[in-house]
DNA sequence: GTCTATAGATTGATAGAC
DNA sequence: GTCTATCAATCTATAGAC
């Protein structure tokens, strides 16, 4: 009779999954947070492993339905004209939602907290659960970035989209995370500008041609040439 | 009158944290798998949380001080000649050893992943710890980067050392864990490769120009350059 | 130093009254 | 649907015999 009472374990969930991880909630924190009871969690949703799943389907789902989408426009789009997609139109296609995300329900809590919470989460279960929620974008993010780069081997291009998401992890995870207090290496700044500082450096990193095809084994040409003299 | 059983205490717990991380790692699994008793981990470290001490005193203490002597040796060559010290060899010194080192007891487990693990692991006491082990390194760093990149904001470098941080975090996670299986999108390399891979990934992206002082609020330029017309 | 045994706390899940 | 009470399984840490 109650169909509040499902919602409001939701919401304190995703406030103390995010705060706390997955693992270090427990079901009487959780319940005592939603002012629910302790059962009603296996009630209405068997388990705490569904419930976490029925998270990620209310809140990453959706935005991962439309990054999907967003994808694909750019892709038609840059085909229809004859060129490659923009390397820097499919990694802001793919960091700003999760950048602009917020939780409504409370103005403190960031969906990308949630999120980067679970994605650095050494716990199995959440690893499994996110893993299944991600593939099809990630799947996606490859082959399209692949077409954007065609002189750069796939493998190198494997490897520099690990270190995007690491970048993107790390972000969501310190980026006004109360969590963590206010450490002095990660200064604050509105979410659009924290987006052009992250989509910024992963176009340049990923751009880099220092591992195309035409050059391979031949390490980075980069090297001393950033020196200047000081004045 | 068994020195030998701490050694192989310290020894199986770092296999096992960085297999499964320190929360999930219990007192039990730890003693069976180094074969010895269960309480001795009390006796001989007074606790589980000094116990992880001890690891990082071992194996991540002497990296530090190493890449923080490098890091000096780097500025004061660079100061004698009258340059900046160059953005490559700064992230050369911080990423390289770590990508290098491996436990030697074992073959197939890597410090990296234990360090790796230890980098995302949610649990406040790893977090405590880390921070309190790798504060002296990343103040130096912040330093050095700000030397040598003296047109870029203060801010605009802490979070591209985020970014870098958080690339390194996933790539020593990632990398070789046997937990993982073999996910198809971690291609193996070996690690000669994969620090370069990195390094001209971090460089790339730190070395970008976009928020130079005198470009403030000025997007970076790049954007539909990297197109080009499909053959 | 090593061992057994157990204290003391916390967890996810469930049975059964209402 | 909600509640109380509790089970069964964990965990870290410790007391005390050897």
């Amino acid at each position: 009779m109650e169909p509040e009472t499902k919602q409001q374990i939701l919401d304190a969930a995703e406030t103390l999954f995010a705060r706390k991880g997955y693992k270090a909630t427990s079901l009487r924190d959780l319940t005592m947070n939603a002012g629910v009871n302790l059962a009603s969690v296996n009630y209405h949703f068997g388990s705490k492993k569904r419930l976490l799943e029925a998270i990620f389907e209310r809140r990453l789902q959706p935005l991962n339905e439309s990054r999907l989408q967003k994808l694909k426009e750019i892709r038609k789009a840059a085909g229809q004209q004859g060129e490659n997609p923009a390397v820097r139109e499919i990694l802001k296609v793919f960091i700003e939602p999760v950048l602009r995300a917020r939780v409504s329900h409370k103005g403190e809590i960031f969906l990308l907290n949630l999120v980067g919470r679970a994605f650095i989460d050494l716990d199995a279960t959440v690893q499994e659960i996110l893993r299944r929620f991600m593939k099809p974008l990630s799947d996606c993010m490859i082959e399209t970035l692949s077409k954007a780069l065609p002189e750069i081997p796939r493998e190198v291009i494997l490897w520099r989209l690990q270190f995007v998401l690491g970048a993107l992890g790390r972000t969501m995870f310190v980026y006004r995370n109360p969590a963590l207090g206010k450490p002095k290496e990660v200064p604050d700044v509105d979410p659009e500008t924290l987006l052009e500082y992250l989509v910024s450096f992963a176009t340049k990193g990923i751009e880099e041609p220092g591992y195309a095809k035409s050059f391979k084994n031949a390490p980075s040409p980069g090297g001393r040439k950033g020196r200047r003299k000081v004045k």
